[in-house]
This record gives structure tokens, sequence and C-alpha cells, in this order.
DNA sequence: ATATAAATGATAATACTTTTCATTTAGAGC
DNA sequence: GCTCTAAATGAAAAGTATTATCATTTATAT
């Protein structure tokens, strides 16, 4: 089940967060597409609805919500950093090196390794990243 | 093992590019750096015997050796993007959020999981990138 | 309704990366 | 070794992404 707007605006007010006209916005933009956008892109997607607001609050919107683990950031390659609404338990993505989709899947759990990874080197794990490149089946096909 | 600068050196003549002092120097500054470095970091060590060696050269040759598979990229949060020599079967960092320091491991192989991903969504796969975020042993007992 | 700390937008500054183009050079062929 | 040519280089500029500054506005507690 993904997040909803309003578990997102709770979150925003519990930990102190003013819920504003702008960051309101911005969720709902997050929220409503299945895509990871960049930072621009979702300027430009908030803007239909509120022409006024700036480039400079989205990455500032997008900074607490990557903080407060409402929307996940992805990195892939190139000039990187896009984003979207965070599904529990879907942290992992599998981009389409051709057209840029991005799925998300769960069911790996990488628990053992990380355990390994702390006796073996004594690094406490806080997160991971796992995302696989590859070619979506569409994009095979219209060779 | 690691790659030798020789090996790179020969993998670039295979490919048909030329071996320019310059992306001697480059190879040779990756080569010697157990450290994962960005553009602008090796461009300063490369300075260090080659002043006349410009930045936008380290991203061109950079560029060649990721394509060649001779030095991988890391992607970690934030301003991402750095390099380092690639070590055959080590292509998984463990990263410290606190000091930077990179750790590469093996033996952990995402085989079986990739199979199922293409099975379920038809994605062929052609590569991942799988990082850790913790603390390292360092990190953690200064506190 | 008011006070205040936080948030916003405009602007500028900084950093990162790619493009363009004239000049130089590595390496193939002789 | 010398010559030729395609490829590589460096300088400069352009393009893009991100962060900092600051005066003004605003959400919310009281």
């Amino acid at each position: 089940m993904r997040l909803t707007k309003r578990k997102m605006a709770a979150a925003l007010r519990e930990h102190g967060y003013k819920l504003t006209p702008q960051r309101r916005a911005v969720i709902t933009a997050i929220a409503s597409s299945p895509d990871h956008l960049t930072p621009t892109a979702l300027h430009r997607k908030v803007q239909q609805d509120h022409p006024t607001i700036g480039l400079v609050t989205i990455y500032r919107t997008l900074e607490i919500l990557v903080k407060l683990e409402l929307t996940c950031e992805l990195h892939a390659g190139g000039s990187c950093r896009s984003y979207t609404i965070a599904a529990p338990g879907l942290h992992h993505h599998l981009i389409c090196s051709d057209c840029g989709e991005v799925i998300d899947f769960s069911g790996y759990y990488l628990a053992e390794l990380e355990q390994r990874l702390y006796r073996e080197t004594g690094f406490e794990i806080e997160g991971h990243l796992l995302e696989f490149i590859g070619r979506c089946q569409n994009c095979r096909q219209n060779v």
C-alpha cells in the first residue's frame, strides 16, 4: 500500500514542519505520479496548478520528505537524483536503460548480508541502495 | 587481484583508443589510489605530476574507462559520482555516512534475483548497483 | 486577533558536466 | 625516421544542477 497524501501531511506535522500550500502541492504531485521525477520535472508538474512556486521550494521540500522517509531517492548513472513516493518495503529499483522506466520491487531481503558485513567489517548498516539496470520488455521488442 | 596499469593500458589499445600521456596519467592516478575519487579530486591528483592536464580530459577519460569496465562508478547520496579502479567481482560498496570511507565487497551474487525479475517483469538485466550506507567501526567508536 | 518562528521566492553564487573548436599528437604505413 | 590522418587535447563557453542569502510573507500557537 502506498503512502497517502493525508499520511504524508500528518507526518510533516508530527515532526514540527508547517503544512504550507506549497508543501501540499509537492506532496500531491509526488503522490499522484507513479514515476520517479527529477526536481525540475516535479517543479514543472507542481507549477501547472501553482505557477508561483519556486524550484528552490521543491528542493527544500524534497529534502524534508527524504529525511522523513516519505519519498525515496533514486541514483541511476549519469546526472542522477530523482524522487518518488516511498512505498514501504519497496526500496529497490529496476531501471530501463533505454526508456528510463522504473519498476519498484521488493521481496528480497538483504538482512543476512548486512549481518555478515557487520561481523566482517564492523560497519553498522543504516540503509542500502539496490538498483538493477536493464532493458524492459517493450524496449527489447521494439528494436 | 586488482587491475594493473599495464592491463588497463592494453585494454585501451585493444579497443582502438590511443594511449596518450594524459590517459596514462589518469590510469596511474586511479590505479594507485585505494579510494574512490571524484572527477575533481582525480584532477588535482593528476595535476601534481602533469600540471597542464585539463579537467575535461579527466571526464573524457573516465567515460572511456567506465565503458570498458576498467573503473567503477559509485553513487552515494548527495552530489554523487566518484570513481575507482574496477576490481573484478567486487562491485558492491559499503559507504560510511560519517567519514565517507568506502569498502568494496563481493561474495554475494544477485543472479537468482535477476532471474526472478526477468521472469516477472521481462526486464533483461544488464547490471546492478548495490550499495550499503552505514557507519564504520572508527566513526561508531569516536562519538 | 496577535506574535513569532518558520517558510517562501527572488536573486545570486557555486558546483558540476558537456559542447565547441582550433591546435596538437599518437600511431599506421611507408 | 618521416609523413599523414584521424583522434585527442586544452581553452573557453554554455548548459545544467544545487545551495546560500535575505527581505517578505505566512502557518500556527496563544
